[in-house]
DNA sequence: CTATAAAGTAATCGGATGATTACAACAATG
DNA sequence: CATTGTTGTAATCATCCGATTACTTTATAG
């Protein structure tokens, strides 16, 4: 994990601690990951991860910050890439592709869904919360997708974000490989149905 | 939140305890939520929570099977309603409906996704696999889903507990307020879409 | 070469945490 | 009423954690 031999600056050590904290984070959780494993992962002392950001609290809410702008990145990375003759299909299916690539860095992946789970934390929570409307306005706005296809993109994200996270995938069982199988290509329920069914309980039909 | 004024037999106790730290484990975390805060929760002895439990991982696997048994318990009983005249977009309401109502129990909600994230844990690991498909069962076999409509469940499931970790419908911005309006109710995409695209990448769509 | 600032550590401290032990209060039973 | 088992607590312990301080090492500019 750790790869410093000896000195280096201030921003590349910044990085290599975010890096080593995010998957001790993942792994044990804010409260459960401690200052000084990320320090042993990250090669280097413990009191000086602890000086680096200042607290703890600190570092979280930079691993927090991290990890969502990668999110944001990989996303508009794949958006940049469409021409605008891409299906909505085709457009949620290398967005997709591209996420899971980037939660194959399972720290980051568990890191996010601990920030998802502070929703109640007077720091973290409007950090979460803020955070994850900007994906959603990225893949409804900037990847132009019809709200009811946004939403279900949302939806079939947050169910691959579990089933990575319990490692369903290691499971030698058909129904686990069944499940697995829902990839981003994979989509689900019809649109004609959901505008169907909105009518009162939402506005959103009128929107964009 | 405590609501013991004096004695009580073992078994209520441990449902109390269970209880408190079900709310506790969900808002600090496992690793963060200590036996003493969840004492002062259930208004006994710090001592007497370990010692009811044996030790604090014995806690935790309690307070986790509890959490997965009430969701399985929650599915079966609005099946055990069902005639057999009603929709697919019925049946996937009807639990709908009932697993959001499961979930205003915010403790329960936040410790099942801390299972979730659990999936490296060689003890809780197991256990979270084998729970969350045990309910892909109940929601495809005895709820009688067809797999693309029990994976669409499933997905909008973790999209709503992702959204109410995260307090979204707290937020006073008209794209938090679409997004929260995806309840259960709202279907998102098409199943004959999803066997077009499924073909070679898996076998399921023979089963059943 | 040397001054100086930046990069990094060892040592240590106060507070918290899970666990253990020894004991107290109470209910039920004969 | 005495005995006995269950319910429950106070006190204490070893360990761990984040933070601070004082110090060392290294790069670099003049």
């Amino acid at each position: 994990m750790s790869t410093s031999p000896k000195r280096m600056n201030a921003q590349d050590r910044r990085e290599q601690i975010l890096a080593a904290a995010t998957e001790v984070f993942g792994t044990m959780g804010f409260e459960g990951g401690t200052t000084d494993t990320i320090a042993r992962v990250a090669g280097i002392s413990q009191a000086y991860v602890v000086r680096t950001f200042g607290s703890k609290e600190a570092l979280i809410l930079a691993v927090t910050d991290r990890a969502c702008t990668r999110v944001q990145h990989v996303f508009r990375a794949v958006i940049s890439t469409f021409t605008g003759e891409e299906t909505v299909i085709e457009r949620q299916h290398r967005m997709g592709e591209a996420y899971q690539e980037l939660i194959m860095d399972r720290g980051l992946l568990l890191s996010l869904m601990h920030v998802f789970s502070s929703g109640h934390d007077p720091v973290l929570g409007p950090v979460a919360r803020e955070r994850f409307l900007d994906v959603y306005r990225i893949v409804r706005d900037e990847a132009d997708l019809p709200v009811p296809d946004a939403m279900a993109f949302m939806a079939q994200g947050m169910l691959i974000d579990t089933l990575m996270a319990m490692r369903l995938q290691d499971m030698d069982d058909p129904d686990a490989r069944e499940l697995t199988a829902c990839g981003f290509g994979v989509e689900m329920k019809s649109l004609d149905q959901l505008r169907m069914l909105v009518g009162e309980a939402s506005d959103f039909t009128s929107r964009r």
